[in-house]
DNA sequence: CACCCGTGGCA
DNA sequence: TTGCCAAGGGT
């Protein structure tokens, strides 16, 4: 097989071509000679080089920001980066703060298993390792919120491992430019590209060439091969990109198979005494494992008989109701306010932790992002 | 292996 | 308004 580049192109013309007619096997794809050498040589000319966690070989600072950029992007991530480096300098500094430091800081970034983790993680990195970080890929594997993606871009990032990543990005890219058929999210697509990310990993390259590499297909994905409305005209790749050749941009990858989300309601009961609020900690698992929000009731009724259980006088009254979207489903929020009768001596029948909070401390508590604006509009309200 | 797990931005 | 999804991992 010829490695020049005019064949490559032709090459992918011709993939596309016949896949009309017949199925092609992920393995059968041909890989561009040299992507790697092309991709290096856009990234240095076109890549980013200034993000907060660039710059840097400290596999602490390039670790923290690979588990905050995780299904999150850099926009939302830059203003969290900075506050936790600031709180926790060093991976010895994390692993012996409390729990709920870590959560406070991590609230409003979503999915806080992975700020559980992390936590755990520089613990393990402490008592394990000696407070450094192992350097191979599998090894960083088996700490707590790494993967075999997040291993990959930390040692290629702090350590010149080559090793690829397998983000959405480079999902995205590699399903253009090679023309993968099917829904990355599916196990078998998804191996298939494993396999061909691994076999255009550049060779004989220096660790600076590796992070350019890796930082490439972040970037590419991030910033031209967009989902949307690809830049295609500054695209390297553009030649020889299977969905740029055959106009398929907007088919690849394929999209997830639709279904519909399920809707949730739920009773919150803000419980209040002065300006104060009531909090409970919920549970370390299930959605805002571990943060601090409102008791919740299934119902109207339930949500009566909770207040009363708490000790709330007699009135309890509704505020506007408010809809949150996740992933994988919508929740209709039903908020009623309700008073502490201080003469009431009701006992808390719940088997969960709670707090009274002043409206003007939410700062020092880690609640969920659609609780925090609740509690904000109670407090313009109120006071 | 399919499903669970947040949030904000954008078309 | 609604749908889609971004530097994925755990179970």
């Amino acid at each position: 097989m010829s490695a020049s580049v005019s064949s490559t192109a032709s090459s992918a013309a011709s993939l596309s071509a016949s896949a009309t007619a017949t199925s092609i096997a992920s393995s059968t794809i041909p890989a561009l000679s040299d992507f790697s050498v092309r991709l290096i040589a856009w990234q240095r000319e076109h890549g980013r080089h200034d993000l907060p966690w660039q710059n840097t070989r400290d596999p602490y600072r390039i670790w923290l920001s690979e588990i905050m950029l995780q299904q999150t992007q850099v926009s939302t991530v830059v203003p969290y980066y900075a506050r936790f480096l600031a709180r926790f300098p060093d991976v010895a500094a994390l692993a012996c703060a409390p729990a709920d430091d870590v959560m406070t800081l991590w609230a409003g970034l979503g999915y806080y298993t992975r700020a559980r983790n992390l936590h755990r993680c520089a613990q393990v990195v402490v008592e394990q390792h000696g407070g450094r970080f192992p350097e191979s890929v599998e090894a960083l594997a088996d700490l707590p919120g790494i993967g075999r993606s997040t291993a990959a871009a930390i040692a290629s990032f702090a350590f010149g491992a080559r090793a690829t990543i397998l983000d959405g990005n480079v999902k995205r890219v590699l399903a253009r430019v090679f023309g993968v058929e099917g829904f990355p999210g599916e196990k078998k697509v998804e191996n298939g590209m494993w396999l061909l990310a691994e076999s255009l990993l550049p060779v004989n390259v220096t660790d600076d060439d590796v992070s350019a590499y890796t930082q490439g297909l972040m970037d590419l994905g991030a910033t031209l091969c967009v989902r949307g409305k690809p830049d295609c005209a500054r695209c390297p790749f553009a030649v020889d990109c299977v969905a740029k050749v055959t106009g398929r941009q907007r088919e690849l990858p394929a999209a997830r198979p639709k279904k519909t989300v399920p809707t949730r309601r739920t009773w919150m009961l803000l419980l209040r005494d002065g300006d104060t609020v009531m909090l409970e900690k919920r549970p370390p698992s299930g959605i805002w494992g571990g943060l601090w929000s409102l008791p919740e009731a299934a119902d109207e009724a339930a949500l009566v008989q909770l207040a009363r259980d708490f000790g709330a006088s007699a009135d309890v009254s509704p505020l506007a109701p408010l809809t949150h979207v996740f992933t994988h489903f919508r929740l209709d929020i039903e908020p009623r306010l309700a008073e502490l009768d201080r003469s009431s001596n009701a006992a808390n029948a719940r088997d969960a932790e709670t707090v009274w909070m002043s409206l003007n401390e939410l700062d020092a508590f880690g609640v969920p992002a659609p609780v925090r604006k609740l509690l904000e509009g109670l407090q313009g309200s109120l006071i």
